[in-house]
DNA sequence: GGCAATTCTAGACCGATCGTCTATAAAATC
DNA sequence: GATTTTATAGACGATCGGTCTAGAATTGCC
């Protein structure tokens, strides 16, 4: 949606220019803008400026704020799998080379950003208190989706040989998101991608590696 | 503060009974408002409110909202330091069992309000995008006082032969805050206290411990 | 091809919030 | 006890977020 065509009263005819579908393009700038600053600090004028749609339109495709804010989530939790099986299924690496994989790149992500973006589930997470309740249990289950896809990571690594046979890959994944977010806002804070080092350092050093075998 | 107390315009007399300093009542309440919902998310009536004062106090005592915040960190930051040091320095446990001292009574903490409240400078840091500048140099200096308080605990549990001599205390206390901040952000979407215990363990099973000696 | 129905935009509108201002009254000072 | 200082009371305006109604272009139908 380019922010220079100027828009007309009415229905707009039909795009044969490059502008994308306004709703998909009000999503997409709604991910980027909570990503940086949350949902309550985040004005619909905002995002609607980043786009150069009216607010008209905006209550058109959405049902509320809530609604909006909802289908950020969804959105950005499609767009987190993908990224997080393209690392974590990677059969060119190893299973543990590939968290090490995901974990560069996010801080590539960061540092392309300046820092500023942090993680929208953690976010929204953090301002859970100020949220609508429905918002609770949709991040839930997106950790709980990343967590189930980090666990069969650890698992390949230990039917590999990697890890221990005792090893509870399950507990082992949730370790590992539960202090990655911490490592974001950290990171977001700090404006430096060491966080992010130094929690998957103290997060390998932490996983029961197979011995060297008998 | 009492809110059935009416008040009268002027200044009021001298507090004879037990109401406390309308200043240090505002700042208290701001810390339980803040911890549960943030900076951005809290606007200023609602603290007046629940204290029972009205803006023309909080203005009389404060040059703004920004400034009311940055003294709502320094108490936090005082008060946390405080319950650091009860924990982390009581001479009847050893080192390492003071941290789980600590985890534990965090998570007491935050079962007693129901889980709505996290961790000030967690909620303000992840705020970072929306939030005056100069708060981030005040958050991150609080880190960097925990960490150092959390820091100067390994170094006696190494010294005291609990942990390796080549372990770097420093790098250690750094991760437990990053994925503490995470854990304490997770226990509040999942209104559970086992993210608390979980990332308590991880870190444990990531210390390196001395061995058997020789 | 004309007419209703649909789709989308434009921007007015209301309420809430932030920060200021004036009025008022108690205490402190001399 | 007169004056200055401290502090509360609450109205006020500017701004902004979220909702809603009106209106215009397009589509579908026959």
């Amino acid at each position: 949606m380019d922010s220079s065509s100027a828009r007309k009263r009415g229905r707009p005819p039909r795009a044969f220019d490059g502008q994308l579908d306004t709703r998909q393009a009000l999503v997409r700038a709604g991910v980027a803008v909570l990503t940086e600053k949350g949902f309550a600090a985040t004005g619909i004028d905002e995002v609607l400026r980043a786009v150069g749609v009216p607010k008209g339109s905006f209550y058109h495709y959405f049902a509320s704020k809530e609604g909006f804010g909802a289908e950020v989530i969804d959105a950005y939790a499609a767009y987190f799998a993908r990224k997080l099986d393209r690392f974590l299924r990677d059969p060119v690496l190893p299973p543990l080379e590939r968290i090490r994989a995901f974990a560069d790149d996010a801080e590539r992500g960061m540092r392309r950003h300046g820092f500023r973006r942090g993680c929208l589930v953690g976010n929204l997470g953090q301002e859970m208190a100020a949220l609508p309740e429905p918002f609770r249990h949709r991040l839930l289950a997106v950790f709980e989706d990343w967590q189930a896809r980090m666990a069969r990571c650890l698992e390949e690594a230990r039917t590999g040989g990697g890890l221990r046979p005792d090893a509870d890959c399950g507990a082992l994944a949730a370790f590992f998101w539960i202090g990655w977010e911490g490592a974001v806002l950290r990171a977001k804070l700090e404006q430096d991608a060491a966080p992010l080092r130094r929690f998957t350092e103290g997060f390998f050093r932490s996983l029961p590696l197979a011995g060297p075998h008998a």
